[in-house]
DNA sequence: AACGCCATCAACCGCCTACCA
DNA sequence: GTGGTAGGCGGTTGATGGCGT
């Protein structure tokens, strides 16, 4: 048994809006909204659309005050922090840009801002990671310890401090994704990085410094390095995809691992365990919790995140949020 | 001029959730 | 508590136009 449609398919039409189903649409709209009832509305009004696609058509296009391309590097700027913070969540970032859809912010950023973000960074990737190798070879000439950077890390450009390793094990195993060296990355770096997980209700956009206030001391038997700094975690009962979060980390990371001491910056919420403590991954969560938002994301030291040299657009997208 | 490729964006599709009877 | 329905959402598609060859 196939999902009851919502409308009689056959019937309606479909492609691009005329002007006078937009003048139809619009003129209803404006005298008597929907009424309550978005599918009933196209029959009333004499048009042979879908209740759904007036709906669309009336929310990403006709209603009152929308704007459309045009955006502005502040917009940019909160786009980018919250896509990093939360991921995909379109709907909860067009809430912080008024007169602005989702659908807009979805289409801007997969065909502008994206590039915009990542295009740079592959050129920057061979001259880091030759950084990167260099500052490694230095490490480990210091401290002997080869070990550390090699056996059991997917991306050897990431070391794996030995102390903290033992300690996410359990963590990461949770997590059913394949950004291990990511998470571990960052997770173990000079231990300033910690992801946990609970089984709570609601993700949490607080600065680092308010997530370290909050959770330091409150993240069940996990333990916690007394140095973590940054807590990078959501907290849901039905779980929360963490692959896009990490996946744009993984490739802006990527290289650039002698670049993140500085960043302060776009932390941040990943729901990096599912339900029951972490012992699953859902695509879906509740997000009834969610709001408001705390945003901005606070940057708590941004001329360290200047003197750590950040990629350059991260600097710059994420620089204004001072 | 014709063609192919690519970027853009409006619109659609299908899934999930909230709500109501 | 359960099932049906509408609304909301994110991913994807397809039409269109611009650009290079």
């Amino acid at each position: 048994m196939g999902r009851a449609p919502c409308c009689d398919k056959e019937n309606v039409k479909k492609g691009p809006w005329s002007p006078e189903e937009d003048a139809k649409l619009k003129s209803y709209m404006e005298q008597h909204g929907t009424g309550g009832n978005w599918i009933a509305l196209p029959q009333k009004i004499g048009l042979k659309r879908c209740g759904k696609s007036c709906r669309l058509r009336w929310l990403n296009y006709l209603r009152p005050n929308i704007k459309h391309g045009g955006f502005s590097e502040e917009e940019d700027n909160i786009i980018c922090s919250l896509y990093l913070a939360i991921g995909s969540r379109w709907s909860i970032i067009a809430a912080q840009l008024p007169g602005r859809t989702d659908n807009d912010i979805k289409n801007y950023w997969n065909t502008k801002l994206k590039k915009k973000l990542l295009g740079k960074q592959h050129k920057n990737q061979q001259q880091a990671r030759r950084v990167c190798r260099r500052n490694q070879r230095t490490k480990e000439s210091k401290d002997g310890n080869a070990m550390s950077a090699k056996k059991g890390n997917d991306n050897s450009y990431w070391p794996m401090p030995p102390i903290l390793t033992g300690q996410f094990n359990q963590v990461d195993r949770h997590a059913s994704d394949d950004h291990g060296s990511t998470k571990n990355f960052l997770t173990n770096l000079d231990g300033e990085f910690c992801f946990h997980g609970r089984a709570e209700q609601g993700i949490s956009l607080a600065s680092p410094l308010e997530q370290q206030h909050l959770n330091r001391n409150s993240v069940g038997s996990i333990a916690l390095p007394e140095q973590a700094k940054y807590f990078i975690d959501g907290y849901s009962p039905s779980g929360y995809r963490l692959s896009q979060g990490l996946d744009e980390l993984d490739e802006m990371f990527c290289g650039n691992s002698v670049k993140l001491q500085g960043l302060d910056c776009f932390f941040g919420a990943w729901n990096m365990v599912a339900e029951n403590n972490g012992t699953s991954t859902s695509r879906s969560m509740n997000w009834n919790n969610v709001s408001p938002l705390i945003y901005p994301p606070a940057v708590t030291s941004y001329q360290g995140m200047q003197q750590q040299c950040l990629p350059d657009e991260l600097v710059h997208l994420l620089g204004a949020q001072i």
